[in-house]
DNA sequence: CTCTTATTGAAAACTATTTTCAATTATAGG
DNA sequence: CCTATAATTGAAAATAGTTTTCAATAAGAG
């Protein structure tokens, strides 16, 4: 997955420097989101020459190329994670923060009530399910 | 609606002060979820004392009163707004921010699904609709 | 009216993020 | 390989948003 990344990157004029490498590589392989001090401490076991600064401007351009998203929690908005490619929606763990993609709402009908009661042209959804996953229940520690 | 919330926050041995009433009015009269520093601008122009310190600490009283909640949108999640009473969701204009609650989604058989497709236990969930207003459509400028 | 204690605004502190800048380095072209 | 050039870097400074500290004030119980 990070490949592909790195050849999007590439695509698009960015050069491919070790700062940048780490970041993807830990984002890409991460099944939570992660906020900008977690990339950058993590990245600092690999490169400890690496900035905060750098997480940032990685972070803002892996954005703009929607390889990763921001994610909405009750507990902050700073986090990111991998970038669904098609729509879908976030199932997350309230306890060991584990993420995992869905797909399959049939929000349509609904939309269409609410477009028709309201006057609202509808054009855009966001859909989380908030929970505890298997692991969590059945009182393992979750993996990082 | 403010009256309501001033018996609340009196039951709760919060005293009732200028500036607090004026936090409670514009909020409570805001069809649009307002940031900490409009709500301050607006509450200057009733009472040019209040500090912008005052309108933070009343909003983390009022939130912890469930009275507001944090919006969450594209552009920041630092907006507060009324929070609803039962369980509802919000329709938002991405244009003049007007927000609006519904109900009436029937999520229960997807949440199952998933629930069963994953192993999470599933006990929250967020839905927000966006889109544009009908007075938006119309090209008419949004009342504030 | 008085007393107690919550609340106030200003200022300082703290945190998160962005900008500035000179030094470094990836990469296109030779 | 080398070289030239422009992108990228990390440090430091700047900015923005929020919280804490503090002495002065004022709400509200009695
Ligand atoms: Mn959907
Ligand atoms: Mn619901
Ligand atoms: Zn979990
Ligand atoms: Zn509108």
């Amino acid at each position: 997955m990070h490949q592909d990344w790195f050849t999007t990157l590439a695509q698009y004029g960015y050069r491919l420097t070790g700062s940048r490498k780490a970041v993807v590589e830990i984002i890409s392989s991460s099944t939570q989101a992660l906020t900008p001090i977690e990339i950058y401490e993590r990245a600092r076991k690999v490169n400890d020459e690496i900035g905060l600064v750098s997480v940032y401007r990685t972070l803002e351009k892996l954005e703009e190329l929607k390889l990763i998203q921001r994610v909405h929690q009750p507990a902050g908005c700073q986090a990111f994670m991998v970038a669904s490619r098609e729509h879908q929606h976030l199932l997350l763990c309230s306890q060991c923060g584990e993420i995992r993609f869905f797909e399959g709402d049939d929000l349509g009908s609904l939309i269409h009530t609410i477009a028709k009661k309201t006057g609202f042209e509808i054009n855009d959804h966001w859909l989380q399910l908030f929970g505890v996953c298997q692991k969590c229940k059945t009182g393992q520690e979750a993996g990082a």
